[in-house]
DNA sequence: ACCGAATGATACATATATGTATCAAATTGG
DNA sequence: CCAATTTGATACATATATGTATCATTCGGT
């Protein structure tokens, strides 16, 4: 048997630590990196040769993790709103990868083409709401899409900050969005 | 006669540049916010000998425009709704300086406190629409501080970003506020 | 227990940002 | 018009981040 584990755990481990890092200071140097997944640094540039890799395996993991949160949690999604709702509960809880890729400048192509296509995704989702009258027909579509990005942000930095539990944040973001931006 | 301007054009010029530039990019060189500004390197270290001295200084003239805009704008409002409407028109278009504000951790403790008086004024407000009825009593005290502060940033993006009049984002803001916590 | 691969520590080279010093040129004020 | 100040350019020193190379040690599979 090959028993070998899909990816080394090391590999993973300092993916995570810089998400965590990055997330907290978008300008953090390597060796914080390195020292947040109690790795040394040279190990860290053993699988990452250059800091530009690092944030490209970084942006793909997190994509990954929030395109299969997404899709899972879509499965039996009827009306968009419902869409809406359980997008919102899924991702919330995965503020840092998200805030991650928000102030992300894609320097390879391919992720930046899926995370357009990503926004292009809300953008079809507020169309949506807004033929169900769900999101009034005068509230732009970049309002409500901005809005969208912002309240699912907004709602996991109150968690991470103590101040609410994730259920009640991602309900209050829900609840600011659809009361918001309503007819 | 002293005819001498308050304070030097060249320091405002490269103040308005720093605020630019760092509200674009907060980890950029003080080399672009010299090229920004029109000045060589070596004049911007002799108005801001550190690094420090010019995020001070910055920080400070935020402040002083955005608590001059704000006490003009309030001058004559008489409900806490009035208020927030009035501030909103007043800081949308400061939007840049907000941002820096908002993004900033200040090591200079009178700035801090002074940004730490502001926030309490937020908080202040929002219990005065709660009392108003404006807000519900269930939204927490710090999710409709938060929401303040980002409505007030999204309004000003959409306007840098041309997608929007800036009368129409304070507007679309404002509303997005007011209906979204609402009662 | 053994052998190869992976790791950590260290040293090194390079690039960039920061801060200082100097000097010729331009601007300002009288 | 002249003197003093200010500016821009340049050079320089230093610190930090990045990337590479080396080597002893450790870990894992057999």
């Amino acid at each position: 048997m090959p028993a070998r584990a899909l990816r080394p755990p090391m590999r993973d481990a300092i993916v995570d630590a810089a998400i965590d890092t990055f997330a907290r200071n978008p300008g953090a140097s390597l060796s914080d990196v390195a020292r947040r997944a109690g790795v040394g640094r040279a190990s860290l540039h053993r699988h990452f040769p250059s800091r530009g890799d690092l944030v490209t395996a970084i942006s793909r993991q997190c994509m990954d993790e929030i395109d299969a949160a997404t899709a899972a949690a879509l499965a039996d999604a009827r009306t968009a709103r419902e869409r809406l709702s359980r997008m919102m509960e899924a991702v919330v809880p995965l503020g840092d990868r998200y805030h991650f890729l928000a102030t992300e400048a894609f320097h390879d192509e391919i992720l930046q083409a899926r995370y357009e296509e990503d926004l292009a995704w809300v953008a079809r989702l507020v169309d949506a709401l807004k033929a169900e009258g769900v999101i009034a027909p005068d509230v732009p579509r970049s309002w409500a899409v901005a809005n969208i990005d912002t309240q699912v942000w907004l709602a996991w930095s109150e968690v991470a900050a103590g101040r609410l539990a994730p259920a009640h944040a991602a309900d209050l973001a829900l609840r600011t969005l659809l009361e918001g931006l309503g007819p």
